[in-house]
DNA sequence: TGCAAACTTGCACTGAGTGTAGTGTAATTT
DNA sequence: AAATTACACTACACTCAGTGCAAGTTTGCA
């Protein structure tokens, strides 16, 4: 009982917990230097050497430069689906998607999300990825629709409802962001679906 | 007038037409060997040889090699907004985007798409510039909504429209796609406006 | 202890994209 | 027609992202 139980007294081996610290400090480096020299000027060797690695080592953990910033977008989705699980089924498929998101909305860091999204719109080919992300949790969002809802007559519905709500989740965003965060995204949320409504 | 009128017959200099030849044979040389060899392992050095020109001149043509894929995608947009401007002002707004796709379907190479839709696959990096460029025809499409219904009360709803029109010719464009073209367009994009007007 | 798998690294290489400076030719000006 | 300017094109040299490979080191486990 000494063998692997005396090592591992958080849960799982130190293995295990110093892949996601060697990860995270890669992660964190690396959004540093973008925001203080420019995406392009920040080079993975700059990233790695701050980080403590070789350049190698980066790419066993990050498969491209823009990997680290799309580490952080590809959570949304997930989140959102996750959220979305959690609301009871009697509601509206759509008024369901707008109440997780509004609780999602809610726990994002406001300052984090600018930063992120100006240093996003510094190189095109990160911008695209960003916005090709959306479509992805487009996809994720209609999955955890139809799990809750599962009556195939629903699914052309519920790809349409997939689509509008993660538009109006589009539009907020980029909204919030236009405008520097002056109105809470909470409130631009919350507005966008109710134009929904009235104009569907 | 023999220095000037008797060398460009065709109306514009010489030089701009040798120019647009040389881009569209760049542009053709590139699909083309895109589709022989992958987009990956047709390198710019083949393209530039093939083509006539130095590596160099390529980038003076092209920004980037999937500059070359995006050549053709970003036309989608302006085209569509072109033939919105055609349409009466009299229509539903909706209809009137539906009207417009339908007639922009009609004129689209099947073989063409699908090659081009497989070639785009075979990058991420291209295939999120591709879905990026659906977001921007999207703005492109609003705007021309905008120009031909410019009451201020209607701009949200006519984003909104924008999004679930330019919404319903991704999906279709999508599907005509994944079932490598079996269907017709056309029909796929009525069907998609269908069940808009009948769900939402 | 010892072995296998996971982690780490250096080295060498391909390919995209940029800066620069220079050449030839079309277009303009005088 | 000659001189000037602007554009198309090129070679060369460079930076940087990303990959393949062949090591080495560390950790987990029997």
């Amino acid at each position: 009982m000494k063998q692997t139980a005396g090592r591992n007294p958080p849960g799982e081996g130190l293995r295990e917990r110093k892949r996601r610290e060697t990860a995270k400090r890669i992660k964190e480096t690396g959004i540093r230097l973008f925001i203080e020299r420019g995406y392009d000027a920040a080079t993975i060797d700059d990233i790695a050497a701050e980080a403590g690695i070789s350049r190698r080592t980066f790419f066993y953990y990050y498969k491209s430069k823009d990997d680290i910033l799309m580490s952080l977008q590809s959570a949304l989705g997930d989140i959102l689906a996750e959220r979305l699980r959690e609301e009871p089924d009697d509601k509206r498929p759509l008024d369901a998607v707008r109440d997780a998101a509004l609780r999602v909305s809610a726990t994002v860091p406001k300052d984090e999300m600018l930063v992120l999204d100006r240093l996003m719109r510094s190189s095109e080919a990160v911008q695209a990825r960003k916005v090709a992300s959306y479509v992805q949790h487009e996809g994720t969002l209609f999955a955890a629709l139809r799990e809750k809802w599962p009556e195939p007559e629903r699914e052309t519905a519920l790809r349409l409802i997939a689509m509008l709500s993660f538009g109006a989740v589009r539009l907020s965003l980029d909204a919030f962001n236009r405008e520097g965060g002056k109105r809470p995204l909470v409130e631009l949320l919350r507005d966008a679906f109710d134009v929904l409504e009235a104009e569907i």
